[in-house]
DNA sequence: AAGGTTTTTGACTGTCCGGTCAATAACGTA
DNA sequence: TACGTTATTGACCGGACAGTCAAAAACCTT
C-alpha cells in the first residue's frame, strides 16, 4: 500500500557510480548526482543515507565488477592461460587510454581515505585482495599447465599484476597514450617469460 | 628598506607539500596550511597567491625532487645499471609500505585533475615524462653496457618502470606489507632478465 | 472510493572555506 | 629618529554545499 519508488537502485547506484569515477568522492557534489540519477535530494537520503553511503554502495558495486570482468576474461576457456593473461593486459592498455576521465573507485577511495582505519581503505585492501585472487587463479591454473615454473611465486604476481594494472591506469588518466601503454602491458608480460611463450600479433 | 619576511618560501612551500601529500590539493583546507606554515592567511596569500598556485609550487618542488632522487639512485657508479635499479625498487618497497598517508603530489595532481587541459594534467604528465627520462638514461647505459639486449625498447621498458613504482605506491597506501611489495619489485625486475642478472639477497 | 504509508518536491539552514580588506607592526634607510 | 615600504594580523564576506524539514502527491489495499 506504500507508494513505490520511480526507480531501480541498481540504476542509481550505477549512474552514480559514473559521477564518483570522474569526480572522486569529495569533488562529487550532491547535486551532481541529483542531476546525473534523477532523483531528488531527498530521495536519494531516504533510500541510501547521504552522498558517503552512496559511495560505499557505489564501490562495492564496482569491485564486484571489476571482479568479475577480470574474472571472466582470465576464465574462457578458448586459450592458455598465460595467453588469456596477455590479452586482458593487452585490453586494459587501451581502456586505460581511452580519454575520458573515469578513475576506478578502487584507487579514488585509497588516494581519499585518511588513515590506515578510514572504513574506504579497509575497504579498498579488500578490493585488491579480491582482484589479485582472481589473478593468482588464473596464474595457478598456468603452473599447473606446466607454463609457468613449478616454484613460481603465484601470489605475488598476482598482486605484481594488480599493481602493473593500478599503473598503467594512472598512467592512461595522465594522457600516455594507446601504443606507449600497449608497449608497457607487453613488458609486463615479460615477466612470465620464465620459459618462452607464444608470440603473437600487436 | 621595506620589511623582511619572517620565513623563506622553500620552507613553506616543503611543508604545504607535507600537508597536500597527505590530504590531497581540495581536501587540504587553508587553515591546514596556515597551521603547516606557521604563515598567516594573507601571508600566504601575498607569497604565493592561493591554495592553487601553492599546490603547483609544491609540486613542481616535488616533481623535481623524486627525479633528483631517482637521477642519484640511479646514478651511482659503484654498481652496474641493472643492479642499480634492482636496488632502487627494492628502496621503493620499503618506502611505500610506510604507514604514513603521504601519495607523491603527481599522483595527487592526477587523480584532482578535470579534463585533459587541466594545467594540473599536462604538469602530472611532464612529471612522468620527466621520471622516464631518469629511468631510460639508466636503462640505456645498461643496454650499453650488454646488460640488456640491444633491441630492447629502452623507452617502453622506463615508462613500464614509471608505471610499476606508481602500482607500488597505490599498493602500499592501500596497506600492502613491505615484504609483499618487495616480492612485487623483484617481479618486476624479472623483466629484465632477458639475460640471466645476478642473484642478490634479501 | 477512502485511508494509510511512503515517496517526492522544493525551500530552508547552518557550516565550512577560500579569499579579501583594513589596520597595525616591523624593518632598513637616510 | 622619522619615513616609506612591505609583512603580518585578525576580522569579515560571499558562496557552495551536505543535510533537513514539512507539505503535497502517488500508490495499493480494503
Amino acid at each position: 500500500m506504500p507508494r513505490p519508488r520511480k526507480f531501480l537502485e541498481s540504476d542509481v547506484v550505477s549512474s552514480a557510480s559514473e559521477v564518483f569515477a570522474v569526480h572522486g568522492l569529495a569533488a562529487a557534489t550532491l547535486d551532481d548526482l541529483v542531476r546525473a540519477t534523477g532523483l531528488g535530494k531527498q530521495s536519494l537520503y531516504n533510500a541510501f543515507g547521504g552522498k558517503r553511503e552512496l559511495f560505499f554502495r557505489a564501490l562495492s558495486e564496482d569491485r564486484e565488477e571489476a571482479a568479475r570482468a577480470v574474472s571472466e576474461a582470465l576464465g574462457h576457456d578458448d586459450a592458455s592461460p598465460l595467453e588469456r593473461i596477455r590479452g586482458h593486459l593487452l585490453r586494459m592498455a587501451i581502456e586505460f587510454s581511452s580519454s575520458d576521465r573515469r578513475v576506478s573507485l578502487t584507487t579514488r577511495a585509497l588516494v581519499e581515505s585518511t588513515g590506515e582505519e578510514d572504513p574506504l581503505s579497509t575497504a579498498t585492501k579488500a578490493g585488491i585482495e579480491q582482484l589479485a585472487g582472481v589473478y593468482a587463479q588464473c596464474l595457478e591454473h598456468a603452473r599447473e599447465n606446466g607454463d609457468l615454473p613449478a616454484d613460481a611465486n603465484v601470489q605475488s604476481l598476482a598482486v605484481y599484476f594488480v599493481a602493473v594494472t593500478r599503473g598503467m591506469e594512472l598512467l592512461g588518466r595522465a594522457g600516455v597514450g594507446r601504443s606507449v601503454l600497449t608497449a608497457v602491458a607487453l613488458d609486463a608480460l615479460r615477466v612470465l617469460h620464465g620459459q618462452r611463450m607464444e608470440e603473437a600479433r600487436e
